[in-house]
DNA sequence: ATGTGACTCCTAGTCCGTA
DNA sequence: GTACGGACTAGGAGTCACA
């Protein structure tokens, strides 16, 4: 699995779980609206900087944006 | 501590750990041995596919390179 | 076996729109 | 509120020579 597709899922799904908007994201990471939009579509391979920035504006540890979900199957 | 900084010492203590040189790591990973010394002196704010890469050649999970180590002093 | 400067090239990342 | 496009700029990707 392609780290970049995982960490566009964890991504939209912590936004969904914190209840905020794409625009909310961005605003709160100092990133562009439309970039948060590419990186939930797979566009982008983004760097830890910017890593950083969201897991900053969603409060949560980095590193937990990249971990596999543990399903089972 | 900016995250950059952290992937850094994870990147060399997991290589160090494998017993590996930034010249074994750099052909493993397929990139150029500069650009991990580059890395390990936190120069540069590595792409997802970077990170990978990186991962794959030390065999371990991406996100781990990502983790503070839990010293509590 | 690693640090560093000086490059070139290309993607990350921004900003403007429209639907 | 989000997807997507075009045009642009900043900075990472990748290489080389030399210490």
């Amino acid at each position: 699995m392609k780290l970049r597709n995982l960490f566009a899922r964890n991504l939209k799904a912590a936004r969904l779980l914190k209840g905020m908007s794409q625009e909310d994201l961005a605003y709160e990471a100092e990133l562009d609206r439309t970039y948060i939009s590419a990186l939930e579509r797979r566009i982008y391979s983004p760097s830890l900087d910017v890593i950083e920035k969201l897991s900053k504006a969603l409060e949560l540890d980095a590193y937990l944006l990249l971990m596999a979900p543990d399903k089972p199957d």
